[in-house]
DNA sequence: GCCGATTTGTCCGTATGTATC
DNA sequence: CGATACATACGGACAAATCGG
């Protein structure tokens, strides 16, 4: 059974347990985990809990039930770089789970009308008021990501300058006490704009990754669009996909 | 109810069917789609079995379940590009729902064995007896992805050119009977090689979008890593993330 | 502010189907 | 064929959030 008490819910325990024991090593490579009926009397859960959590390992990459058989372990802990992006993580998460230096500027922060061509590119309406803020991320003392943030004034109210140099996540979620529920984004590469080549510290490279992010709130409020452009050499983006979810 | 005989299952049927509504315009962006009770009457199934369905919508990015309010409808028409990468789909299924005329040619067709830079490179064991296929896919006429694929030849036998110059996916999934099941894949951006020069029109471009693909079929079994490498102002890879699973 | 109706979220127990060995 | 293990489906119960009276 699981330690104290669940913080979450017991599926989501489950889960965060069997996935501690596959990175820890416990359950390797390529090997199967203990049946369901092992684990419905080890977590004192019942079946549909325990498979519940079992989805959740799936979706995450961790796992593969093979019907008939048993539950297989695909995860590989040297193939997964750190870098996790292909769940929803802030770049201050993302940062302290690298244990990286890293810091952030605020290029600009300004409060704007959506106009045609911002609701284009945002695909918020026009009329909405929004914050536009662009920020500067910097990694062991180089200028690697250009963030550009839209967010909606209505769903973030009282965004200063001081709060978005720190986190917006935390803010969001821990003072506004709002839930951040699903992310659409999409990966291109384009070339450098002048802004770019002023904000970052670019080499030579003559590209840039370029990560839009449409993400949504527990209220199915869309309260922000993202740019994020990264030097090349240093944006990898992970995701796991699978037939049938 | 649902028309005829369902395919695959309950749950994947009505999520195919609201999803379908969805995309119709049946349920709007922003609309409360019927209740959990209400959609159970219609589909006279069970609660659990319409709440899995509801799980994959949400997945996909088409609702969000609001707590103690209904399931809302996120889905924008305009914002989906038809190229769906964020899940599996293979290039013959891309092209053939953007109704784009394309084509496949292969540059290389060799069996080889595992040694210890492919073993780094793909994630296969040494010793691993694997097809290499260097494949170049074409759009409107130009050359706009170049494929390296590594086939496990235990896991796909019997492939021929003839069979690559088509679809792989539909002769491993067809022929073989094979199911695929999990994908793991990492996107970068990379400085053009020789290869690409030769392989790809490039026009001026001195980079290329890459996507790193490790595939694992219902057994478990990694049976397939893929390089693809994009032309940059031909490729965008989309994702939905959702927090909490 | 309270209460009750509605709606989603979680969990349980059970039954049946299907693939593997 | 039987035992094991995963897959799907059902029905019931209660919790938590929302909304209106």
């Amino acid at each position: 059974m699981l330690k104290g008490w669940h913080m979450k819910s017991i599926y989501y325990d489950i889960f965060e347990d069997l996935r501690d024991r596959i990175e820890s090593g416990e359950f390797p490579y390529q090997s199967y985990i203990p049946s369901e009926a092992v684990l419905v009397e080890e977590y004192e859960c019942s079946h549909n809990t325990l498979r519940k959590a079992l989805s959740v390992l799936r979706l995450h990459g961790y796992v593969q039930p093979i019907h008939g058989k048993g539950v297989l372990v695909i995860y590989k802990p040297d193939t997964y770089a750190r870098f996790v992006l292909g769940d929803i993580e802030s770049f201050a998460e993302a940062t302290a789970r690298n244990k990286l230096s890293a810091y952030t500027t605020v290029r600009s922060f300004a409060q704007i009308v959506t106009d045609a061509p911002v609701a284009a590119l945002t695909g918020f309406a026009v009329g909405d008021h929004l914050y536009r803020v662009e920020r500067v991320r910097h990694m062991n003392g180089a200028a690697l990501i250009y963030d550009i943030n839209y967010f909606l004034v209505s769903a973030v109210p009282g965004l200063t300058p001081k709060i978005v140099e720190d986190s917006v996540y935390r803010y969001v979620e821990g003072t506004l006490g709002m839930q951040i529920s699903t992310s659409k984004r999409t990966v291109k590469v384009e070339h450098v704009t002048h802004d770019d080549r002023r904000a970052l510290d670019l080499l030579d490279y003559s590209m840039v990754a370029v990560v839009i992010s449409q993400t949504f709130n527990s209220e199915g409020i869309h309260f922000e669009t993202t740019f994020s452009r990264h030097r090349p050499d240093f944006f990898t983006f992970h995701d796991t996909a699978v037939r049938g979810y």
